[in-house]
DNA sequence: ACAATATATATGAACTTTCATGCAATGCAA
DNA sequence: TTGCATTGCATGAAAGTTCATATATATTGT
């Protein structure tokens, strides 16, 4: 039931943006709790899926979570067997994190699954604007690592 | 540094949402942090902004937040003094919020903020394009509102 | 008016995230 | 090379979130 004076927030592109993502990712979030996932622990997998060894610092970054989080899901992780660390040849403050074969099973369904809800999640929607969309996304992003 | 077989995710709208979502949002959170508030307290401070008493059921959806975890928020900025808690007359099973003179002045000067940040989002972005872009998340959301 | 069902919020225990900081390895300048 | 700043990750304690469930009130059908 929306106000009858306009809040702020209702044009505000961060928030489009933040309750959009949310609404699409609570929907999608279903079949990842049922697949026995956390949230973060298929972003993290998701993020592996098709790329060698990455950093802690990267898939925070990519995954959308803080060092120190990923730090510790990445250990709980390797105790389920999804992933496995390794210290970094070229560099030995680093950690690097790999997909293992058993974290590379568990997510392959998901990953599927992920497919038919972006799917899902087009249909019914201007393709021009989904081109749109999406090039203003990247820019954003783009935008970030440019600052970092 | 992306990986030479691109990711899935890559090209995901989901994905590329929650990115820059997370972007935008985290570049804003330090003055967010700074004011003194959470990333929660905001949007919730900023959900009750110009709106009057909203439920909490209501500020949960809003503000992208779970209702045990709204109910315990607002608990804690109850005792802070932003924000009261009263029961619905109409319905005693709901609790409404409102925001105090306190919780006014005290995001006050960060929905300045924010409208800054935001004009400083859209500087180089084409007009048209974020004008699909909110279209887009616009009936991301009806979707979602619709469904529930 | 009653029973059955649905809705709205609250709560406790388990778990996760965060903040601040520590420690080690690397880069860089003199 | 030696010192100083920086980078990358880990960790402990505090704080916050989540899940499951409890409680109370409303709604619906008979």
């Amino acid at each position: 039931m929306p106000s009858a004076s306009p809040r702020f927030v209702d044009d505000h592109l961060s928030y489009l943006l933040g309750r959009a993502s949310h609404v699409v990712y609570t929907d999608f979030h279903r079949s990842v709790r049922e697949a026995g996932f956390s949230a973060l622990e298929w972003r993290v997998l998701a993020q592996l899926s098709g790329a060698g060894g990455r950093t802690i610092g990267a898939l925070a970054r990519e995954a959308l979570a803080q060092q120190p989080t990923l730090t510790k899901l990445v250990q709980r992780m390797e105790k389920t067997g999804w992933v496995q660390r390794r210290a970094d040849p070229q560099d030995a403050r680093r950690t690097l994190v790999f997909q293992t074969r058993s974290g590379r099973a568990a997510v392959d369904k998901l990953l599927r699954l992920a497919k038919r809800h972006e799917a899902r999640l087009l249909e019914g929607l201007d393709a021009k604007d989904v081109a749109a969309l999406k090039k203003v996304l990247r820019a954003l992003i783009a935008r970030d690592e440019r600052t970092r």
